[in-house]
DNA sequence: GCGTCGATCTAC
DNA sequence: TAGATCGACGCG
């Protein structure tokens, strides 16, 4: 099936439809030379809204949050451990705080070489998830069969939000 | 202004 | 199992 630009509606819905539906999807990244490169999303985390005590909007709307607040199709990036950007994008209606964390790419495993291989910085933040910008999603329609897990590295939000069956694993990466 | 810590990864 | 490395956040 011929790849097909992801529509700004796909993000509008709440995260937890949106962060399984990444899974199999293909983001693409147009470098700063123009070099295009297309990589299947194999893995994402979903953060849902203030009320999530380990999701980052838990802490309210700052300035470092705030892109969440927009409505989806947004990217969210933020530096962890001084070194890492992590790749989020915004989902659902404005004033609905949530985001996906992408945490693998095919031959990628683990949120910060996601970030490292698509060469993120500060400067990603709150730009447009778009054919017109330098990061967006192609669907093939390849649906593979997902598996679920809970949150991994949010232990400070306590059990109830940790054990939150919100992580989604393309299977057959497992 | 200052101390703490993090949605991580790597090497020892 | 600890170190890299720095911005956000909380406290004062």
């Amino acid at each position: 099936m011929k790849p097909v630009v992801l529509d700004p509606s796909f993000f509008k819905r709440d995260v937890l439809e949106v962060a399984p539906g990444l899974i199999g999807k293909i983001i693409v990244r147009k470098f700063e030379n123009g070099e295009i490169k297309r990589y299947r999303i194999t893995e994402t985390e979903a953060y849902r809204g203030e009320e999530d005590l380990a999701c980052h909007a838990s802490k309210g709307r700052t300035q470092r949050t705030e892109v969440m607040y927009h409505q989806g199709g947004k990217i969210y990036v933020y530096l962890i451990y001084g070194m890492y950007w992590m790749l989020n994008l915004v989902t659902g209606e404005p004033d609905h705080p949530c985001a996906v964390l992408i945490r693998g790419i095919e031959g990628f495993s683990g949120p910060g070489k996601v970030g490292r291989e698509l060469r993120l910085d500060k400067t990603f933040y709150g730009e447009d998830v778009a054919p017109s910008k330098r990061i967006w999603i192609e669907s093939d329609g390849y649906e593979p069969d997902i598996w679920v897990s809970s949150r991994i590295g949010v232990e400070y939000a306590g059990t109830e939000w940790t054990e939150k069956p919100w992580r989604f694993i393309a299977k057959e990466n497992k």
